[in-house]
DNA sequence: CACTGACTTTCATTACGTGAAAGCCGACGT
DNA sequence: ACGTCGGCTTTCACGTAATGAAAGTCAGTG
């Protein structure tokens, strides 16, 4: 493995949401000898992807934040996204999230009156903006999804055959929905954004209400916010929009 | 210059917010070799630091913003601070903002009801949240920040005279202030966010409005909403904040 | 005071990254 | 159609820069 490589599993040592790590841990965790991680760790320190802190262990870097909110396939999505947001919150009153597919997990991408912050991970198959995204992907990509259907509430869907249907049912232009699948007294209403674009939607637009009534109230509201952000995206040409697959360099 | 450092400065040259660069561009900003670039380039995409679009040009990848946000410093400040910036914004019906300091600017971290994106870098010495951190900062610290007082309208304060008074005003327990200084028609009061902390406050919290009256109208609220973050910010214990001083260690 | 565990330094070894040079490919001009 | 140019990719002989075992430091603990 090139040194790269073992500087990016230094960094990857804190994917999991670990605030803090101490250098042996790290070492632990990207399988590195000691002194070798001590090296990159000083590195990635003096650049500021990591920090020391007072009590010698390492945190994630404000540096890398900054960075990383560059990043044009979340940026615009956020920048398009937040006005739609905050105006689908205050005429619904409800929270709203906008979530889009990185890897095999949903994850929170900006959200308005909720208490869920942007990079949360949801899971796919029990939230409404999950099966948005879902039933809009190719086949192959979304059993490769798929593969965790872990029961979180007793009104979770973990048979893939009843799952499927909804999943059908939805990109025959149902709206998505989860009707306390993820959390009891949550039910999601969800529609896709940009669903045409080439390896399915770039995320997707939900909103949290107390039954699922209010919820289906809000749906027309929510399509209207959804096209608004579709249409930002792609302002005139063709970028569909990026995917979270991860390693494939589609070009040569 | 080692390996790592020669990656890192690979990803310095998405600093600015170019959203995208071809390979050529990226080994001129980074002054590589064009074949030391690849191999790099490769590399990152591989592990999804950077994406590879279809035209052929890269760009900063989402696997780089789920970490980038991951990162404590910042996402305390978010976790804690978006219920206040909320409410604040309710019970005002001003936009709202929280800032903190990245070495010689002021960053964007959070905002509601603002076009102001998360990310986004502010002239310190021209805006209010700017002051009010720059008012609490060690003496050496401030000349440093302190070095381009850019004339943004005909009210930016550009002698360092004034602006010292201003501060030390400030210091003395007025609330930040910036009449127009940074756009026409924009009046921004701000407070500072933990302002006992170690190397100076954490954060600010600004209120934008039409009017000085208005601004000035929410200091009290302001306030309120800061101490409500401050006293988040360190539940129990020291911790008092990070500090985006690049390249210091402070342990040996 | 010896001991442990976490971190740091040193240094002989060599693997790994380097970058000049050459090859490839598509775009553009005529 | 053909030559040309710019941008990208591959190759490969070379030597720098990364490696990690071993030894040293230091604070905390029994």
């Amino acid at each position: 493995m090139s040194v790269l490589g073992r500087a990016l599993s230094v960094l990857d040592a804190f994917a999991d949401g670990t605030p803090s790590l101490r250098l042996t841990v790290i070492a632990q965790r990207a399988d590195l000898p000691l002194p070798t991680a001590l090296r990159l760790v000083r590195e990635l320190v003096a650049w500021g992807a990591l920090e020391r802190q007072s009590d010698g262990s390492y945190r994630l870097g404000s540096r890398l934040w900054t960075l990383g909110g560059q990043a044009p396939c979340r940026r615009r999505l956020v920048d398009l996204g937040r006005p739609a947001l905050d105006g689908l919150n205050r005429v619904t009153g409800l929270p709203v999230l906008l979530a889009a597919l990185d890897g095999n997990s949903l994850v929170v991408v900006d959200g308005v009156g909720t208490a869920l912050r942007p990079g949360t991970s949801l899971p796919p198959h029990a939230t409404a903006a999950g099966k948005a995204l879902l039933a809009h992907l190719p086949d192959s990509r979304r059993r490769q999804v798929l593969t965790d259907l872990a029961r979180l509430t007793p009104y979770t869907l973990t048979a893939p055959g009843a799952l499927n249907r909804q999943l059908a049912a939805i990109r025959a232009g149902a709206p998505a929905s989860a009707w306390e699948e993820w959390h009891l007294g949550e039910n999601e209403v969800a529609v896709p954004v940009d669903p045409l674009a080439g390896q399915g939607p770039a995320a997707a637009l939900a909103v949290t209400a107390r039954s699922a009534a209010q919820a289906r109230r809000a749906v027309p509201l929510i399509v209207r916010a959804a096209l608004t952000i579709s249409g930002g995206l792609r302002p005139v040409g063709q970028p569909p929009h990026c995917q979270g697959v991860p390693g494939v360099d589609s070009r040569r």
